[in-house]
DNA sequence: GTAGTTTGTGAGCGATCGTTCAACTACAAG
DNA sequence: CTTGTAGTTGAACGATCGCTCACAAACTAC
């Protein structure tokens, strides 16, 4: 009983986490937020209790939606994995030619602004974990194939490409040509080759 | 002739900076800048003509002391750059054990901020590529001294590590922890040692 | 129909935002 | 001393912030 609730959860997240990903939480403001969603002030509090909460629910719907989905399409279905840890990091910038720009990551941006958004560290974590044991399991499939050598040291270098992956985020916003950002990509394949890349190596760095 | 001035530009700056670093450009208050600085807004605007010329008089001062200090330091004078590369990374985040958590890398922040601070793009670019250059300065270096490998791709390597460099910056932001951080750093070297960094080699991965 | 319940609407709240400005103070020159 | 100038002060402006709430609308059960 009661009146129909006239809007979808995933449209308004949707309109809500494209707008966080372009401004950030305090660039969003419940004006523009309610303009972007087409809700009206007390819809949305009704719904959400707080810009806090709808912050909260965008990111877990990030997390799910776009992260999960871009890790399960380029790292854990890849047929090739290495190629798919390419596409995965390509595939952050080469947006096909599209109108809009580029709309940022939301952990990224989250992850530095996270002194104003304090409740939301864990989403971000959980998201980052994604990202890492997607590239964790792309690793140990490339292994499984023969494409990578046993003696890479799967988690260290998960860790090493997942650092890799928000540096390239943080280039691509503040304007860095698509030849440099390529240039880092390479980097992903150069770093998963590298030979001290295993713990007893890491070990031997560590004396310096 | 007139009244002299009370404050001093280094200690002001400094402080806003201090600020801006740990909550961002939209997060710092023109209140939470005044109660920093101890100036008052008349004498602020006076001197900055706005929030966005503060800010942009900060990151200047950032780029011209703490960025080029720390290239400095443990890039472009250290006798070993491949062990300079390796504290320019650690240094990131072992700050000694101090009671402040961590202000955070302004160009990191800004960049991911930047639709909301237009004006300060240039800037953020200077400062990046000041880090770049360094570390184009240490590998450079450390190839005369016959530490790294000719055939590494100096400018490439370089490209990397600024994008490895800028992606920790983003982890200590979101909280990750000292050991993860410290592999992260080890990555840098693995990269540095690729066999694959190569102008040459690069070209084949394209391939794919 | 009426009663009960859920959702949508939007005016408007108090707080805070970045910013301005007129009054005031401290100095140098004559 | 007076006059002119550069610097400081802080009250207060209009705009916008996140948010509330009384009311209207849409639905079910009876």
């Amino acid at each position: 009983m009661g009146r129909k609730q006239v809007w979808e959860q995933g449209e308004v997240l949707a309109s809500a986490m494209r707008l966080f990903r372009r401004r950030g939480y305090l660039g969003a403001s419940l004006r523009d937020l309610e303009e972007a969603t087409g809700m009206h002030p007390g819809s949305l509090y009704r719904a959400f209790s707080s810009k806090e909460g709808l912050f909260s629910a965008a990111l877990d719907d990030y997390n799910e939606r776009v992260v999960e989905g871009r890790v399960r399409a380029h790292l854990r279905d890849a047929e090739d994995p290495v190629a798919g840890i390419r596409s995965f990091f390509t595939s952050a910038f080469d947006t096909g030619g599209g109108p809009e720009p580029d709309p940022g990551c939301l952990l990224t941006n989250t992850a530095v602004e996270s002194f104003s958004v304090p409740h939301v560290a864990p989403g971000v974590r959980r998201g980052l974990e994604t990202i890492e044991s997607g590239f964790a399991d792309a690793l140990t499939r490339a292994q499984a194939q023969r494409l990578l050598p046993e003696e890479l040291d799967v988690e260290k270098s998960a860790a090493q490409l997942l650092a890799l992956y928000q540096g390239l985020l943080v280039l691509v916003r503040s304007g860095t040509d698509a030849a440099k950002l390529h240039t880092i990509t390479d980097g992903a394949l150069a770093l998963i080759r590298a030979r001290n890349a295993t713990a007893k190596q890491a070990d031997e760095e560590e004396q310096r």
